[in-house]
RNA sequence: GGCCCGUUGGAGAAAUGGUUAACUCAUUGCCCUCUCAAGGCAACAUUCACGGGUUCGAACCCCGUACGGGCUACCA
């Protein structure tokens, strides 16, 4: 028997299967000319990261809108860092964008097992043939000698690495190989590398363009000693078998791309096109870093849902950074869907774009903005269920009520932009609910120092009588001017600059006190829709109320 | 250290050889206005990291330098 197949035999006894058999049993896709298909593999180290959001939102769209599959595949050989239960997680909140794989890990497909330590039969299949003609080979190095060999290594000042001469185990006679592993030493699975550092390849990507790289001459490792597979190799082994065709990762992945390429080469699979996406950066200190979901927990998607940012808002923001025409696109269809807009890898940026809450902040008040006073309560109530029991029980004892107090300037051309999140309406609003109103009685009252407790009285008690909330906006306003002038206070905010001995106060004064009685505080939407939203009998209970804590 | 990628205003960026360097966010000012939130109108890069070169002409092409990022594992 020849000495390759002996040694093959000896570390995977049990494996029969072929190559062949594997191509048979994941069989090219049928799918439209130009489809892509794309994938998302996180590794279950945690929760979803935005970068990760960044990375699957783009390749997503980009297998939907070629009417391709996008998959999704967990990467767990790195049994190490795992951390258990995550992996679903992940799923769920990329769930939560609306981005739903055709396969994953959880409900499966046809070119499964999508989890990377389910496939290890199939890694076994292809390093038992690789082995069998020479592309890989084990190695029994140690840490040590690996250590030692690199510190020798750069005394040398030659490339550090298990590459040409320094790849010792390539050359170990089979009859030694045989002896080790019957003896039960411990080795990994390294590929044999043709290449030769001194040679250039061109590499194209399709967001940087082409551009010239060293040849891969390392003897990487492509089986640890655990016996799962490193990324390098399942990266080879997934994306063939499961026929990706386009590998959408982080650029990070850029410099070992001339390892994969020459992997597929090897192997004569047919190389998938690589797009190396923008990383996304923060600030720290001064300078610029990416995001890192160790050190920073706004890495974390779940973090700004959690503060009641919209799901809409992110999506649209991390569109302005993947294609830089989008915002131009979003100016021209202000209403249209998201997904009408079509990403290209050309019109993607370089390099990584520094994460800018505040843009997403005003995104996604142009988003909610455009709501239905229905939509935005129902999706407050859904948000305040998981974060704000308390805000989300007001909603529900009475959801009219509260739909009402949303529709406040909701609708038309201009609508209000009040909140950039769901947290952000309690606070603007809570005032409207009688007990929280109550509340805020017990404190002091921000009054206009320069107006005495009886003008406050009288000016309250001119209105208490009748707040005229059946008028028309215009007509109340009319209203309240004259009940204004009649209280010594000027009608017009220009005329009392130009003589403001003759007045209390002008018209702002003189509303901004039946205002601080109603609500308790000096802002509030549209006056008029909140008396009218609180009825004349709330409205005259809250202002009696009042002229009694100054009379007291 | 080595290898790759990148560098246009505070942030995201457009414009890839030819007048005043789009636009969005932020900031500032003014206007509107009963408050707030909006909205309207302005301002904000004497210049495209820096230094050379090519050219009648450069943010765009070439060379060098600086700076930033990524990678350099039996991690992904």
């Amino acid at each position: 028997m020849d000495p390759k197949q002996k040694i093959a035999n000896a570390i995977f006894p049990s494996v029969t299967q072929s190559l062949d058999d594997l191509e048979h049993r994941y069989p090219p896709r049928n799918l439209p000319k130009g489809a892509m298909v794309t994938r998302f593999a996180p590794s279950p180290t945690g929760f979803l990261h935005m970068g990760s959001l960044f990375a699957s939102l783009c390749s997503w769209r980009y297998a939907k809108q070629t009417d391709g599959v996008f998959f999704c595949r967990l990467e767990d050989t790195d049994t190490k860092r795992e951390i258990a239960g995550t992996g679903d997680q992940v799923l769920r909140e990329l769930k939560n964008f609306g981005i739903i794989p055709d396969e994953n890990f959880i409900d499966g497909g046809a070119y499964g097992p999508y989890v990377q330590s389910e496939r290890k039969p199939i890694y076994d299949i292809v390093i038992k043939s690789m082995i069998e003609n020479g592309a890989a080979y084990p190695c029994f190095c140690t840490h040590e000698e690996l250590d030692e060999m690199r510190q020798r290594q750069e005394a040398l000042k030659v490339n550090p690495g298990y590459w040409g001469e320094y790849a010792t185990c390539r050359n170990l006679s089979p009859d030694m190989v045989l002896h080790r592993i019957e003896n039960g030493d411990p080795y990994v699975i390294r590929f044999r590398s043709p290449g030769q550092s001194h040679n250039k390849i061109m590499i194209t990507d399709l967001i940087r363009g082409s551009f010239e790289m060293t040849e891969n001459d390392q003897d990487i490792v492509i089986m640890k000693s655990d016996g799962l597979p490193t990324y390098h190799f399942a990266h080879l082994v997934d994306d063939h078998f499961m026929r990706t065709t386009h590998v959408t990762r982080g650029e990070e992945w850029m410099p070992s791309l001339p390892i994969h390429l020459q992997l597929f080469d090897v192997m004569g699979w047919k190389r998938p096109e690589y797009a190396h996406l923008p990383v996304i950066m923060k600030m720290d200190g001064d300078t610029r870093r990416k995001l890192s979901k160790r050190k920073d927990p706004e890495a974390a998607v779940s973090y700004f849902l959690e503060a009641g940012y919209p799901v809409e808002g992110f999506l649209e923001y991390l569109m302005t950074i993947a294609n830089t025409n989008f915002e131009g696109w979003r100016l021209q269809n202000p209403t249209a869907d998201i997904f009408e807009f079509r990403l290209s890898f050309d019109k993607m940026t370089l390099d990584g774009a520094l994460f800018d809450l505040e843009k997403v902040k005003s995104i996604s008040k142009d988003r909610l903005a455009l709501l239905s006073a229905e939509e935005i309560s129902g999706r407050a109530l859904t948000w305040a269920k998981a974060y704000q029991p308390e805000f989300a029980a007001l909603i529900e004892a009475d959801p009219k009520k509260f739909s009402a107090f949303m529709s406040i300037e909701r609708g038309g051309e201009k609508p209000r932009k009040d909140y950039a999140k769901f947290s952000d309406i309690f606070p603007i609003i809570d005032f409207m609910y009688p007990e929280y109103y109550d509340r805020y009685m017990c404190d002091p009252l921000p009054w206009n120092e320069t107006l005495s407790k009886e003008i406050l009285i009288g000016t309250l008690a001119s209105y208490v009588t009748d707040p005229f909330l059946d008028l028309s906006e215009s007509e109340w306003f009319e209203r309240l001017k004259a009940l204004a002038a009649s209280q010594g206070f000027s009608p017009s905010v220009k005329e009392y600059k130009k003589n403001k001995e003759a007045f209390h106060g002008h018209i702002g004064d003189f509303a901004e006190i039946i205002r601080i009685a109603v609500s308790g505080r000096k802002n509030t939407p549209n006056f008029y829709y909140v008396l009218r939203i609180l009825g004349v009998t709330e409205v005259r209970r809250r202002i009696q109320k009042t002229i009694a804590l100054l009379q007291g």
